[in-house]
RNA sequence: GGCGCCGUACCCAAGUGGCUAAGGGGGCGGUCUGCAAAACCGCUAUUCACCGGUUCGAAUCCGGUCGGCGCCUCCA
């Protein structure tokens, strides 16, 4: 159906892109933090998930998304109780200000979003199948996941026994806390606690009060939106060890199939060359744009301005130069005389599917265009006519006559 | 300490086996202009951190060295 190649974590080898069902997709992305506002690093991870939807709904594919809410997490539970609030207050005060700025960013969303705290009954059917099949055990109220139960545990890190022998040798000896059998051990389900109660965030189940881990709510929210596998897992970076890769231990460990055919992970973007945080002071949010006098679709370029695999190193030298090329092509389009019935310019067309199709190089898409139009002042309307075709996709244009776009 | 990514001109950066190593910024020179700005034109890496190897051929592959960054704490 396309000649879409992506580069798979899982083996790090590119593929070509073929879902299991060849006219739909399934898509599960990691979505923000319920306890604290996404800064212009998670929007770029955000936004390439955007065009990987996108492209695939070019290519012609159908497209379920999942972007979840992982809204019981420790953090979540901590933030809320520092504050006085439930974590569902707390979870919905972000979602609002999350739908609003990813809508100015132009991201799409899905309507709803699936949050870990109503998908209770299947975190908890899969930790009771896991301990049926003695892949987890219970200890102290508290459920824990045990690795040697599972052979082929952390093959998408690569966490095996080639490439970290002694990790595992270290893991067999080892017993953590008095509670995990061996130190790899990780939590399922979390006993409640005095802050969990406060911020109601613990639950009255089968397998006893308390909270899914974060490690099983990915699980349960893939259980209840897609049943035991999808097509693409995607996240940023950072997920690959300890999240994705225990979320393919537990998934495939209860339901005995692969859970995914491609796993894509985007690079970070650091703030002249260190990472974002807290402590160094560097988080940028998309207010610091906007205060500084650029527009969305600025950022939104920016952020697609190299390619979702490689680290992208925020200057606001650079910053200004690429806002420049975007309005310099955003300037061209809008000169360009529009007709209607004329076909869309091929060459145009083939430029975009060509990037797009090689591992999503939107960056390159939009620098091909550049290149292409090079020294024009508008283009031919047929070739506008593919730039809105395209601009589908990328979501750079579409506001080009309409200057009105503001955070 | 372990694992991984990266190192292309003054700056940013594309390019991962083969025509003369994209492009942008900056700088320099020019056209235009009363002067300047803007715009446009030209110039700005015999060479891709360094050393060695593979190959007819390497920025691209392999080994080593140096340097930067990231991960090894629920941080996209």
């Amino acid at each position: 159906m396309s000649n879409l190649t992506l580069r798979n974590t899982m083996g790090n080898r590119r593929e070509v892109f073929r879902p299991s069902d060849h006219r739909n997709v399934r898509v599960f992305t990691c979505g923000p933090s319920t306890y604290r506002r996404p800064h212009i690093g998670n929007y770029r991870t955000f936004l390439y998930e955007d065009l990987l939807v996108r492209h695939l709904e070019y290519l012609g594919y159908g497209v379920h998304r999942v972007i979840n809410f992982t809204d019981v997490e420790d953090k979540a539970v901590d933030e809320a109780a520092d504050r006085g609030l439930t974590v569902k207050e707390l979870t919905e005060e972000t979602h609002g200000r999350f739908r609003a700025e990813a809508r100015t960013l132009g991201l799409r969303l899905p309507d709803r979003i699936p949050q870990a705290s109503r998908s209770i009954d299947e975190a908890v059917a899969i930790i009771e199948r896991l301990v049926e099949r003695g892949r987890a055990y219970a200890f102290d109220g508290s459920y824990f996941f045990d690795v040697f139960a599972c052979p082929e545990f952390g093959k998408l890190y690569g966490l095996d026994s080639v490439r970290m022998p002694e990790r595992r040798v270290r893991f067999a000896r080892d017993t953590y806390e008095g509670r995990r059998w061996n130190l790899g051990d990780f939590v399922l389900w979390h006993a409640e606690s005095d802050d969990a109660r406060r911020t109601e965030a613990a639950w009255e189940t089968r397998i006893g009060v308390g909270r899914p881990s974060w490690n099983v709510q990915d699980p349960a929210m893939i259980v209840q939106n897609f049943g035991d596998s999808v097509d693409i897992v995607c996240g940023g970076i950072d997920n690959l060890y300890r999240h994705h890769d225990y979320n393919v231990a537990v998934m495939e460990a209860y339901s005995e199939k692969e859970l995914a055919g491609f796993y894509l992970h985007g690079e970070h973007l650091v703030v002249n060359g260190r990472k974002m945080s807290k402590s160094a002071g560097n988080v940028l949010y998309p207010e610091h744009i906007q205060e500084a006098g650029y527009y969305p679709h600025h950022l939104r370029w920016y952020l697609m301005s190299a390619h979702y695999r490689t680290r992208l190193n925020f200057t606001w030298e650079r910053f200004a130069e690429e806002a420049a090329l975007i309005d310099g092509l955003r300037s061209v389009v809008e000169n360009s005389p529009s007709a209607a019935g004329v076909s869309p310019s091929q060459e145009v067309l083939t430029v975009f599917e060509r990037e797009m199709n090689d591992d999503l190089h939107a960056a390159g898409a939009v620098r091909g265009l550049v290149e292409l139009f090079d020294g024009r002042s508008q283009l031919s309307p047929e070739e506008l006519q593919a730039v809105e075709r395209i601009d589908v996709v990328l979501g750079l244009f579409r506001d080009a006559r309409n200057e009105s776009v503001g955070p």
